[in-house]
DNA sequence: GATCGTAGTACCCAAAGGGAACTAACAGCC
DNA sequence: GGCTGTTAGTTCCCTTTGGGTACTACGATC
């Protein structure tokens, strides 16, 4: 069960490891639609807004400060007339995309199999 | 049935469809964490208590009724003696477990680059 | 000087997360 | 008969996070 290259020193499991702490970052709804979102390229503020519909000015700054802090994405700011705020994907951020992504492809594939769709949307 | 192919009707973007709730309840730490425990057979609740290290009963509780309910994990009670109950993944939830275990393995292998990780070990 | 667009913040409330202690059921032991 | 031990939770309470609405700041334009 010793995985990856090194030590095993790194473990989601374990309460205490930093991993945990990542992982509840991007184990997160609105942390995955955002990253996906920037996936394709810088977006401002307002574009995230909207594309990810249904969230908070309040929590989707919340959620992009703290992808900012861990270093998933850059902040932006173009000082002009009425103000303009780029958020996109660094490095790091760009790679954390591959598996994100994948969760969500997944949902949409497999969302007929659960009984909150079905029941919902009929399913046509 | 359903149109199972591809007609865009389902998007985790569209806030009012089922797809959010799914990725809401996926996007999840614990669920992460608790679906993956169960990849390798069924356990008990005592023993995915230790293995979800930090987590309290309570909460460990309610993760596993909302796998239930959506069908990822079933719940079997054996009437023994002082009881024993078995939680164990459904063909669904066994499907979930890939992308699931792709975010938690890509976490571990790039846990290094994220600051929180750096400042806390020293990585190295 | 009122209005518009942009990117937020402030305030308040509800829901979820989280810990410690407690319950239920029953076997075996003293 | 009552005490203890085990397993799987539940209950209580508090803190944190999520979330909505309203509001602010900025300068340009009308």
């Amino acid at each position: 069960m010793h995985t990856t290259s090194c030590d095993r020193k790194h473990d989601v499991y374990d309460g205490s490891c930093p991993c945990r702490q990542v992982l509840d970052l991007l184990a997160n709804k609105w942390s995955a639609l955002a990253l996906g979102a920037l996936e394709n390229g810088p977006h401002r503020f307002g574009v995230l807004r909207e594309r990810l519909d249904g969230i908070s000015p309040k929590v989707l700054t919340a959620t992009l400060r703290r992808l900012e802090e861990q270093g998933l994405v850059d902040r932006t700011v173009f000082p002009s007339v009425p103000l303009h705020v780029e958020y996109s994907l660094t490095a790091l951020g760009r790679d954390a995309c591959a598996p994100l992504a994948a969760l969500r492809e997944w949902v949409v594939a497999n969302i007929e199999r659960f009984p909150a769709a079905g029941a919902k949307t009929g399913a046509r």
